[in-house]
DNA sequence: TGACATACTACGACAGGCGGAGTATATTAT
DNA sequence: ATAATATACTCCGCCTGTCGTAGTATGTCA
C-alpha cells in the first residue's frame, strides 16, 4: 500500500485545514474527521500535527479561536473553535497558486503513464 | 511572484535527483543545472540541499558514487559522479505512485478553476 | 461498570532544508 | 597579468514541521 509520507504533505497540512475553515468555523476533532472523509481515508492527519498547526496559524494571524458550547442549550464540554481570518484566506489562495506551480515542477520528473 | 517553498518540495528533492540519474550518471553541479533547466528556472535546488541528499541517498543505497575525470584525457579537476542503483530505481517508482496519491488528496482541498 | 469516543495539552526527538562560510581549481574577460 | 566568474565541492549549526508517547478529563453507550 502506498502511503503519503509526512515530508510530502508537510507543506499542505495548513492549507487543508484552512480549506475546511473557509466553509465554516470548526474545531480539532471535527476538522480531523473532515480531512479523513474528504480524502476517503487516504489521509488522516495526526492529532499533534493538527493542534500544533492551530497554534502556529493563530500566531501567524491566519485563524482566530473562540470557545463555545457544542449546542445552544450549553450541554456538553466546551470546545475551542477556529475561524479563518482575511489573512488566512489570502494565505490559502497563495498556497493554491503555489500548488499549481509545484505540480508543474514535480511532474517534469515523474514517469509518464 | 509565487515561489515554491521548501516545505512543499521537501518530499521530492530526492525523487528529482533520482529522475535525472535514471538517464545517466551525473554529478552535483550538472544535476543542479538539469533541475533548473528542466523546470525552466521555476525551481533551483540549493547546493547544501543537493549535496546532503547525495550523502543520505548513498547511505540508503539508492545511489553509488565514483570519482572520475571530466574528460578521457584526464584534464580538469576530478568529480564525484553518482549512479542510481536498483534500490534507487524502486524507490523512485514508489515515489511516483505516492505522487499520484498525494496529488489526488491535495486537490480535494484546492479551489477549482 | 467498563469500554470507547470526544477534546484536548505537554514534551521531546528527529529529519530535511538551508544560510553562511570556507576551500580549491579552471576558465574567461579586461 | 590579473581580476572576475564558474565549477565543484565540504562543514557546521540553526530552524521548522511532524510525530511518538503520555497524560488529562468529560461524555456516551452497552
Amino acid at each position: 500500500m502506498v502511503e503519503i509520507s509526512s515530508d510530502v504533505i508537510r507543506g499542505y497540512n495548513d492549507t487543508m485545514i484552512l480549506s475546511i475553515l473557509m466553509e465554516a468555523p470548526s474545531y480539532g476533532y471535527e476538522i480531523s474527521k473532515s480531512i479523513r472523509n474528504r480524502t476517503d481515508g487516504k489521509y488522516v492527519i495526526k492529532e499533534t500535527t493538527l493542534y500544533s498547526a492551530f497554534t502556529r496559524m493563530e500566531k501567524n494571524g491566519y485563524i482566530e479561536s473562540f470557545v463555545a458550547d457544542p449546542d445552544p442549550e450549553g450541554n456538553g464540554k466546551k470546545r475551542t473553535y477556529y475561524r479563518i481570518t482575511e489573512a488566512g484566506r489570502n494565505y490559502y489562495r497563495e498556497k493554491c497558486e503555489e500548488w499549481t506551480l509545484t505540480k508543474d515542477v514535480v511532474e517534469r520528473f515523474m514517469v509518464e503513464r
